[in-house]
DNA sequence: AACGCGGGGAT
DNA sequence: ATCCCAGCGTT
C-alpha cells in the first residue's frame, strides 16, 4: 500500500483490510472483486492485484510464510528492489538498504548529487548505504532514514537546522538544500467528462473498464470526454450512442465532481437518464445493479464521490 | 531509459 | 496551480 502513497493516505485502508484479510489464506482465497473493492480509493489497482497473486504463492508454493530469500522475493509479483529490501531488513534482519523516495532525497543531499530525483536505483547511493549500514540493526537503520526524510529533510522547507545529520551533510554545507532534488515539470490538463445515471425498474446500468490499463477492473457508469465546443447534453448522448448503441431520450443534470490524477484533473458532470430500446450487449461486461448494491464494486474516486450523491438524495 | 499507473495532502 | 508520495512492471 505504501508504494507510491502517503502514510497518510494508507493507514486507514490498512486497517480495514487486516480485519478483511486477517492472513494470508485469506487473501489468498479472496475474490479479486472483493480485493479490489478493499482497494477502492487508494489508486495504483495493479498493487492489489499483486499482492493479491503474492499471497496466492506464499500460500501455495511456500507453505504459507514470506520467503526470506532476496532472490526468490524479488521474482514476486510486486516485489521490487524497494519492497523486497524493507521486508529482509524489517522483518528478517537481514543488512539490505531500502531505498525509498525519503531515503533518496536525504542521501541525495548529503552526497551533494545534483539532478532530479530519478525511480530507479542510483549505484553510488546504495554503495554508500552498504557501507553504513549497521549489519545488528538494519531495520531500524532503513526506518530512521525513511523517518528523518519524511519530518527533517522535506521535500519542501527542509528543516536543516533541527538535522541530526547536518555537520555530514554536503547540500547544507553549499546552501543547496532547496535545488536537490531538482523539482520535476509536469504537464497538467484538463478534462470535462459526462457520465449517464441510466436508470430502468430500479437498477443502474455499469459497465467494467479492461482489464488492462487506467483503473483497470474496476467499474464505472457510461460516458466519456466533453470535446471542444460540445455541449454536455451533445456529448452525453454521442457517447451513450458509441457506447451502448442506445439513444438519450431525457437527461437531468445531477452533480459535478472534482477528480485529479497525476497528469490531469477531470471534471465530472453526472446525468440522471432515460435511453430508448434496448443496450447494445458488448464485449465489456455490463450490469444493471440496484442502488444499494452498488457499493459491492469497485469503483474509482470520482464515481464513488457520484454514489456517495445517488445514496444520500435518491 | 522511459512511460503508465490514482488519489489526496501540502503549499 | 504544482509537487510529491515507504515503486513496480512493461516496453
Amino acid at each position: 500500500m505504501l508504494q507510491q502513497t502517503t502514510v497518510g493516505a494508507v493507514v486507514p485502508y490498512y486497517a480495514e483490510w487486516l480485519k478483511l484479510f486477517p492472513d494470508l489464506e485469506a487473501l489468498a482465497r479472496a475474490p479479486l472483486r472483493k480485493v479490489l473493492r478493499a482497494w477502492q480509493g487508494l489508486g495504483y489497482y495493479q498493487r492489489a492485484r499483486n499482492l493479491h497473486a503474492a499471497a496466492k504463492i506464499f500460500v501455495r508454493e511456500h507453505g504459507g510464510e514470506v520467503p526470506s530469500d532476496q532472490q526468490t522475493l524479488l521474482g514476486v509479483p510486486g516485489f521490487g528492489p524497494y519492497t523486497t529490501a524493507a521486508v529482509l531488513s524489517l522483518a528478517f534482519n537481514q543488512p539490505y538498504p531500502a531505498l525509498d523516495a525519503n531515503v533518496r532525497r536525504v542521501m541525495m543531499r548529503i552526497m551533494g548529487i545534483h539532478g532530479e530525483a530519478d525511480g530507479r536505483p542510483d549505484k553510488n547511493i546504495l554503495e554508500r548505504l552498504y557501507d553504513e549500514i549497521p549489519p545488528g540493526s538494519p531495520g531500524d537503520f532503513n526506518q530512521a532514514l525513511m523517518e528523518l526524510g519524511a519530518l527533517i529533510c522535506r521535500s519542501r522547507n527542509p528543516l536543516c537546522l533541527l538535522c541530526p545529520v547536518q555537520h555530514a551533510c554536503r547540500a547544507y554545507d553549499d546552501g543547496e538544500q532547496e535545488i536537490i532534488p531538482k523539482p520535476k515539470k509536469r504537464s497538467y490538463r484538463h478534462i470535462t467528462a459526462v457520465v449517464g445515471i441510466i436508470e430502468r425498474e430500479g437498477r443502474i446500468l455499469i459497465q467494467q473498464r479492461p482489464p488492462a490499463g487506467l483503473l483497470a477492473g474496476l467499474w464505472e457508469f457510461p460516458g466519456g470526454k466533453v470535446k471542444r465546443g460540445e455541449s454536455r447534453e451533445k456529448a452525453l448522448a454521442r457517447e451513450i450512442k458509441e457506447e451502448l448503441g442506445a439513444e438519450v431520450s431525457q437527461a437531468k443534470f445531477l452533480i459535478q465532481v472534482d477528480h485529479s490524477y497525476t497528469q490531469f484533473r477531470v471534471d465530472l458532470h453526472a446525468f440522471a437518464c432515460r435511453i430508448k430500446g434496448d443496450v447494445e450487449e458488448k464485449a465489456g461486461r455490463q450490469k444493471w445493479v440496484a442502488l444499494k448494491d452498488l457499493r459491492k464494486y469497485p469503483f474509482p474516486s470520482g464515481s464513488v464521490k457520484i454514489i456517495h450523491f445517488l445514496e444520500k438524495y435518491f
